[in-house]
DNA sequence: AATTAACCGGACCACGCGGTCCGCTTCTGT
DNA sequence: ACAGAAGCGGACCGCGTGGTCCGGTTAATT
């Protein structure tokens, strides 16, 4: 069961090829919920073709989806070589939720809704595994407090990422003051680091929603 | 523009009141991704009353959003009002994330999806007027470091509804533990209090999706 | 009790989603 | 070059959603 000895043509190679490039693309960018007829379309195919190469939306979305989850697994085990135990570690969340949420499908697939598919289950419980490891050994190196878990610092994560994408475009400088917050709760230091950025008004959320909005009062209270 | 001259018939007063609390009950429970028609049926009223007394799902959901806010403004009024200003935040907090995710209808409408409507943006910039108030008392007394905003709170406790709501039931404990790590995050004395519980391990997160799993191997990662 | 206006609720509609199918196109082996 | 198979993609289907409508019912008034 190594190689399928079902050779596809070239064409279909291309198309499978073009088809998880934009699935990668816009699942991380703008989370599960998105159509198939978008992914089909950002990929120049029609939607017949998409579900000749993947069953289901469930099935490209377990491919991509385990994908990440392998890529930041290998950086997580790359991480667990770092000189600094606790800088690996935070330095590796901040790659997962930093750049415009490029991994926003992984966080999404995050739910018991994808956690029951088998596949995800399986490359998420390899992934924690490592996560486990990493936080260990930051707490080790004393950079992490020992009563939090791996689970702790995953659900936070994924909290700020989940706040996050809340908003259509939150500024960047938003998620990352909110890791430096997660810093801030999971190290023994607790506020020893300054947060990077000025703190966020109520202004930077509604930034976003400029489009269509009906220019609203903003009552200030107090 | 007081009191709708208009007088409602006895039994459509009756029936207006039990959508309200269906939908509050449910929407607070579940989220206001819910259908329509289980509110209607929870109620015991047909989908057509409901549309009646509501004119579309948002304004339902904008009632129930802004009586939510306006209930959690008060409740914030009166914490500006208590002796110890830092418990009295972290309270208000705990109230609003903590029985069941009792409030989960507000933190799903802290989106801009639901903050492009006037009423709830209103609503929402009056209580973040008092939040910000409570911060600033809590800093004040040194409770809060001083570099977070009101926003940086929000959005950290909107993180660990969402996150915990990802999952379809999981343990109070966890919410409550989350709920320490942000007041570890926000608080100058960092790691100072232990947190509620134990550490959660994979299973806890496991534990909901034992309906309709497939019996996972659960491969350990080593 | 009779009258009437308000109200009820389920049948109905339009739309968007994931998923299927088949006539046409394009690649590939000879 | 040709034949045939493999692949393509848009038309089509079923389902579930928010939203509408009208015939029957019920509460208020005299």
């Amino acid at each position: 069961m190594e190689e399928e000895p079902r050779r596809l043509r070239a064409d279909a190679e291309r198309n499978r090829r073009r088809l998880l490039d934009a699935a990668t693309e816009i699942f991380c960018e703008r989370g599960l919920e998105v159509g198939v007829a978008e992914i089909a379309q950002h990929a120049g195919v029609g939607r017949g073709t998409l579900f000749r190469n993947f069953p289901s939306k469930e099935h490209l979305i377990a491919a991509i989806v385990v994908e990440r989850m392998n890529e930041s697994i290998t950086r997580g085990q790359a991480a667990l070589e770092a000189a600094d135990p606790g800088q690996a570690l935070f330095d590796l969340i901040e790659q997962s939720v930093g750049r415009q949420q490029t991994d926003r499908a992984l966080f999404d697939a995050l739910a018991d809704t994808w956690l029951a598919n088998n596949e995800i289950r399986t490359a998420h419980a390899e992934l924690m595994g490592v996560l486990d490891a990493l936080v260990t050994r930051a707490q080790q190196a004393g950079a992490v407090r020992d009563d939090v878990s791996a689970v702790d610092v995953l659900m936070m994560v994924k909290g700020v990422c989940e706040a996050c994408a809340s908003f259509q475009q939150v500024d960047q400088a938003v998620a990352m003051r909110q890791l430096d917050l997660v810093r801030a709760a999971i190290s023994p230091a607790g506020a020893a680091r300054p947060l990077r950025g000025r703190p966020p008004t109520i202004a930077d959320l509604e930034r976003a929603e400029e489009t269509g909005a009906k220019t609203a009062p903003t009552r200030r209270a107090g």
